[in-house]
DNA sequence: TTACATGTAATTAAAATGATTACAAGTAAA
DNA sequence: TTTACTTGTAATCATTTTAATTACATGTAA
């Protein structure tokens, strides 16, 4: 199955802090440019602000970065969302069969090699930057505009 | 979410197939080590098999390696039991505002992003066998005998 | 022919997602 | 202090996926 889209969306979020500063940035006007329902951004904008990743205030409209762009990774968004549990991307069987010499041995067997995988998946998503995004994405915004 | 465990499953039987030769290998003695299902396994002894990795013949017991051990690595399993869809780890909300600078270059931007920490994964995946694999529950067999 | 196996479809309960509604509580300006 | 608007958060809902289970057609060998 997929990682849930919250990541995304959290990534679009912080990017669009930076990028459109033409607007107070309210969760209404933030779920109209995702294209979701403003209780959806308000969760997940929680979840960035518990994370130390925004600066939002209860009853106040217009979130900040709570961070130079360049100090935010991906990784960061990625924690922050909870769209994987530690250490759980892959969820392995459970009570396989003790008396089987497999059986009594995989879990533990298993289990260090999926976590090297799902460590490489962050170290990649480590070396990303929200900066890196938003430069990327004001490219974009350039070559279609000639 | 989590990656769903037919594929630790998928793991621990190719183990299996190798590790216990002292019997004939059913569905239902293999489900017996793995706790659950055979109709589970059946299953997913079916996707092993269109992946070339095992064989198994209707109405037969007794399902055999097709390949060396070590030419069967983690990722040539993770693909077979179809966990993740290509290119699919992580899902990316649709439809975001065209009308917003961010909101017309997200998808295009992140995709290609999420692809190589998905590619990271992979390729940690790739770098371990099912003969690593059985080396290591014996190891730790012997471990646990003494 | 008998006994047992695989292949496969259908059903089910549980869990997660994302959307939606609703409302308490916070804030700022009139 | 009232008004208008916002965030925080809980509850509900349809949809999707998982893994388990049941059932049975089909294959195979003794």
């Amino acid at each position: 199955m997929s990682i849930s889209s919250r990541f995304s969306v959290g990534v679009h979020i912080l990017s669009l802090l930076e990028i459109d500063k033409s607007e107070t940035k309210s969760s209404e006007f933030i779920a109209g440019s995702v294209n979701t329902n403003p209780a959806v951004i308000r969760k997940i904008m929680g979840m960035l602000k518990n994370a130390g990743l925004v600066n939002v205030r209860p009853g106040v409209a217009g979130a900040e970065l709570a961070k130079n762009l360049n100090e935010i990774t991906l990784l960061d968004v990625y924690k922050a969302v909870n769209v994987v549990q530690e250490n759980e991307l892959f969820s392995v069987h459970d009570h396989p069969n003790p008396e089987c010499r497999v059986g009594r041995n995989i879990q533990e067997t298993i289990i260090p090699i999926l976590s090297i995988a799902q460590s490489a998946l962050e170290k990649a998503l480590s070396n990303v930057t929200i900066a890196d995004v938003v430069k990327d994405i004001e490219e974009k915004e350039k070559r279609n505009s000639k």
